[in-house]
DNA sequence: GGAAGTGGTTACCTATAGGAAACCACCTTG
DNA sequence: CAAGGTGGTTTCCTATAGGTAACCACTTCC
C-alpha cells in the first residue's frame, strides 16, 4: 500500500473547504462584492444611488442582486415615508462582518494591480 | 443645487472598487479558490492529488483553471524528472499572498454556517 | 397634462461557464 | 501486447448568468 499524497483529512481541512464554498456560494455573481463594497462605504444608500455607485450595473441586476443579499440577512431594504417615497438599502449588523473579509479582497486588488505596474517597467 | 447622496467620490474609494473588480477578475469561477485553498494546505500537489482534493472538479475545468492561475503567476507548474512523469502544482511567492484573503474567506463561511444553526434551534 | 424622478418587474436574447465523455501521449508492470 | 497510472486536450452540449429595453406605479414640478 503506497502512501497518498493526500492534503490533510482532517475535520479542521473539510471545514474549511466547505466554509469556502459557503461564502461563494452567497455571495456569488458578478457584482454582490462591489453592492457590499458600496454599502460599506455608504452606510444607507437609495436604489438610484446604487446604481450609480456600483459601475456598469443595471436595473434588473441590482435588483436581484439586493433580493438575494436581503435574502441571506446581509442587507437591510426600508421604506421610508417620504414624499417621493425612497427606500433605504443598508449593511445588517451580519452584513458588515463582511468587512474584514472585502478589505482583504481590496488590499490585495491593489497590490496586484500595483505587481503588474512593477512588471512592466522592468 | 442639492447634495447627492453620493458614496465617497475620493480616490482611495474609486481605487478600492477598482481593487474588487482586479481580484473578482482573477479569482473569477466556481473553482480558484478552491484550488488555491488547497494549495495553500498541500503545498506541492499533482493534477490527480488536485483532482481528488477538489471536490467535483473535472479535468477540463481543473486543467483551464490552473493555466489561468499559472499565467496569472499564481501557480507553479513544474514538470518533474520521474519515471511515470509527474507535474507538481504550488503557489508561488506571490500567489501566497492570498493566504489571508482565503482565511478571511473561510472564517467567514464558518460563522455563516454556525450562524444558520443557531436561527435554526430557536 | 406631460416630463422627470423615485423604485422597481418582466420579457427576451446571448455569451459563456461549466459538465460529461472521448481521446491522446508517455511510461511501467504483468 | 494489454492494462493501468501519470497529465492532460478536445468536442459537444446545456444551464444560467447577465445585458437591454420596455413597462408599471406613484409623486412632484412646471
Amino acid at each position: 500500500m503506497k502512501k497518498k499524497a493526500v492534503v490533510n483529512d482532517t475535520s479542521v481541512c473539510q471545514v474549511r473547504i466547505q466554509a469556502i464554498s459557503d461564502t461563494m456560494s452567497v455571495l456569488s455573481g458578478k457584482w454582490k462584492f462591489h453592492i457590499v463594497g458600496t454599502l460599506i462605504e455608504g452606510n444607507k444608500l437609495g436604489f438610484m444611488d446604487l446604481l450609480r455607485e456600483v459601475n456598469g450595473i443595471g436595473t434588473k441586476m441590482l435588483s436581484k442582486e439586493l433580493q438575494d443579499l436581503e435574502m441571506n440577512q446581509l442587507v437591510s431594504r426600508t421604506v421610508m415615508n417620504t414624499k417621493p417615497i425612497t427606500v433605504e438599502y443598508a449593511l445588517t449588523e451580519y452584513g458588515k462582518t463582511l468587512s474584514p473579509l472585502i478589505d482583504e479582497l481590496a488590499k490585495w486588488g491593489v497590490g496586484y494591480r500595483q505587481s503588474i505596474i512593477d512588471s512592466k517597467s522592468i
